[in-house]
DNA sequence: GTGAAAGCGCTAACAG
DNA sequence: CTGTTAGCGCTTTCAC
C-alpha cells in the first residue's frame, strides 16, 4: 500500500541543506529558527510532499494528539449527541478521535483504558460503569474526563438532571397529579440516582407521592415490564429513566389500551431523536448532550497543557430544560 | 499523568536474564523461542506489569492495528448501524477504531485520509463523497474499503437498494398506484442513482409512471419542500431518498391535512430508529447496515494480510427487504 | 535458540 | 540561530 518510501525530515533536510533538527524546529517551533531558513525549509518540505509521522512524533514526545472516548453502548441513541460533540471538538483541535464501546461492562472499560493508554493523551468516559474507587485509581495514571457522572476530584461534564427532575415534578403537580412512579435505570447508574433524588426533592412540600420501581434495562424493550409494573401501582404519572424506556412504555400502554395522557402521563429524559414524533409526542427533559461531549474533550485538553501539575477538578454542569409535548396532561379523574 | 516510567522489554529482559530481542520474540513469535525460556519471560513480564507500546511497535513494524472510519455526517442516524458494525468487528479483532466525520465534504475527506494515513492500516469510507477518480488514486497509496458505494476495482460492502427499489415499485403497483415520485437525495450520492435506476427498472412493464424530484437534503428538514413538490405532481405515491426525509414528508403532509396512506403513500429507505413509531409507521426498505460496516472492516483486514499483492476487488452485496408498515396503502380513488 | 546491533522518524538537550 | 547527538520502545536481520 505504501511501498514508495515516505519522505522524512532527513530527506527534507538534505534537500534543503540543513540539519534534520532544523527542519523539525521549522515545522513545530516557528520562532526558534531564522525566518528565511524556515521559509526555505517549508517550501522544500511542501515540494517534496513531506508528511510528518504522528507515530514517531508521539513515540518521542509522549504526546499523541489523540483522545479516546469510551461509551457503554454505541447503539444507544442517547450517546449520539455526546459522541458528536466530542468528535467535533476533537477534530476542531486537530485531535484524532478514537471511539470504543465497553458493552456496559466495568471490566471491559478498564481493559480498554489499559489497552489504549499508550496511544492516547486522555479518555472521555461517558456514563462510566466503574465505581468511584476504580476511577480515582485510574486517574492516577491517566488523563480522564467524565460525562454524566460526577466523582470527587475528577473533571466532569454533566447535564443537570436533578434540578430538571424537580421541574418534572412541578409540571406534573401543576397538572393535578398526586403520585408518580419513577422507572429506574441500571442499578449503578449515576444519573438514575440523581434523577431519583431530584424527584424526591421536588415532591417534598408538593404533596406528591413518589415511588421507585426497577431497575429496568434502559431500552425500548424494557418498556413492557416497566409499564406493567407502573400500572399496578395506580400512579397517574410515570417518569421513565430515559426516552428509550419511555417510548417502550408508550408502546406497551397503547397495546393495553391505556390512553396517554388521559389515563396516564409519561415523561422521559434526553429528548433523543424520535421523541418528537412518537405518539403521543414525548414530554422529556432535554439537555445539551453534545455540549457535554464537547466540554469533556475540552477538559482533557486543558489538563494536558498544565503539564504534571494536578489541576483542581473542573466540573461543568450544563442546564437542562423540560420539553412539554403530548404525553403529559391533567391527572385522571 | 504517567510519570513512573513504563516498564519496557529491556526491563523485562534484564530481570529475566535474557536479551531484549528474546523478550520480543517470546511475546510475538511464540514458536521461535524455547518453550521454557518463553514461559519464564512471560511470567516476568506479567509480574512486572509489562504493557507493550503500540506506538513503538507501529513505528518499527509499519502495522498500527488501527482502522479509521470516515462518515459524511456523524449526526445522521443512517450511519449508526454502519458505525456500530464496524466498531464491533474492529474491537473483536483487537483493532483500534478511529471515527471521523467529513462534514459531507470531499475535500475534508481527502484531507482526513492524508492526515491519518500514517496512523492506520486502512480506511472504511462510508458513503464517500469523493469521485471515482479520486478513490482510485487514493487506493494506490492507502488500504480502502467502501460502504454503500461501488467503484470498479475497489473492495466494497453495500446494502442492495436496486433490487429493493424494484420491490417497492411492485408493492405500490399491487396497491393500485400508477405513478410515483422519487424524492432524490444529494446530487452525487451513489445510492440515489441506484435507487432511481431500481425504480425505473421496476416500473418498466408495470404501467407505472415514475418521476424524479430534487435533490433534497436527506434530513427531516428537507421533507417540507419535498412533500410540497411531490404533491403538485399529483402522484399517489412518494418514495423518499431515506427515512429521515420520509419522516419530514410525513410531518409536512400531516400539517397540510393530507392523509397518509389514504391520499398519498410514503416509502423510505434504511429503517432507521424511529421508523417504526412515527405516524403512520413507515414502510421502508430495510437492510443490514451493521453488516455492511462489519464486512468493510473485514475486507480491510483481509487486504492487510495479503501483503503487497493486489487483491482482486471483493464486493459484498447485502440483501435488503421491504418492511411494510402503515404509510402505504391502496391508491387514492 | 539466543544475543548484538541497527534502525523506524522524530524531538530535545547540548554545544557551538 | 543551527548542527550534533542521543534516544523514545520495539522489531528484525545477522551472527554465533
Amino acid at each position: 500500500m505504501d511501498s514508495p518510501k515516505r519522505t522524512t525530515i532527513y530527506d527534507v533536510a538534505r534537500e534543503a541543506g540543513v540539519a534534520a533538527s532544523t527542519v523539525s524546529r521549522a515545522l513545530r517551533n516557528p520562532r526558534r529558527v531564522n525566518a528565511a531558513t524556515r521559509e526555505h525549509v517549508l517550501q522544500v518540505a511542501e515540494r517534496m510532499g513531506y508528511r510528518p509521522s504522528p507515530l514517531a512524533t508521539a513515540l518521542q514526545s509522549g504526546r499523541t494528539a489523540t483522545v479516546a472516548m469510551l461509551v457503554p453502548d454505541i447503539t444507544n441513541p442517547h450517546f449520539f449527541g455526546t459522541i458528536k460533540g466530542a468528535e467535533r471538538r476533537a477534530s476542531a483541535a486537530r485531535i484524532t478521535f478514537i471511539l470504543s464501546h465497553t458493552e456496559e461492562s466495568a471490566d471491559s472499560e478498564r481493559t480498554q483504558i489499559e489497552h489504549l493508554a499508550r496511544s492516547v493523551d486522555g479518555f472521555v468516559l461517558a456514563s462510566s460503569r466503574l465505581p468511584d474507587e476504580s476511577l480515582w485509581e485510574l486517574a492516577e495514571e491517566h488523563n480522564l474526563a467524565l460525562v454524566n457522572r460526577e466523582v470527587k476530584g475528577l473533571p466532569s461534564a454533566v447535564v443537570d438532571s436533578r434540578v430538571g427532575s424537580r421541574q418534572i415534578v412541578e409540571h406534573l403537580a401543576s397538572l393535578g397529579h398526586r403520585s408518580l412512579v419513577y422507572l429506574s435505570g441500571p442499578h449503578r447508574s449515576w444519573p438514575a440516582g440523581e434523577r431519583w433524588r431530584g424527584l424526591v426533592d421536588g415532591a417534598r412540600g408538593l404533596d406528591m407521592k413518589v415511588t421507585r420501581l426497577g431497575p429496568f434495562p434502559p431500552r425500548v424493550v424494557g418498556g413492557g415490564a416497566a409499564a406493567d409494573a407502573a400500572l399496578v401501582t395506580g400512579a397517574t404519572a410515570v417518569v421513565a429513566h430515559n426516552d428509550l424506556l419511555a417510548i417502550g412504555v408508550l408502546r406497551r400502554l397503547s397495546e393495553r389500551g391505556v390512553a396517554v395522557p388521559d389515563q396516564v402521563s409519561v415523561v422521559g429524559y434526553d429528548d433523543i431523536f424520535g421523541a418528537d414524533f412518537c405518539v403521543p409526542a414525548l414530554t422529556t427533559l432535554a439537555g445539551p448532550q453534545d455540549e457535554a461531549g464537547r466540554s469533556a474533550v475540552e477538559l482533557l485538553l486543558e489538563n494536558r497543557s498544565r503539564s504534571t501539575a494536578r489541576t483542581p477538578d473542573r466540573r461543568v454542569m450544563l442546564p437542562s430544560h423540560l420539553v412539554i409535548r403530548d404525553s403529559t396532561g391533567p391527572a385522571a379523574r
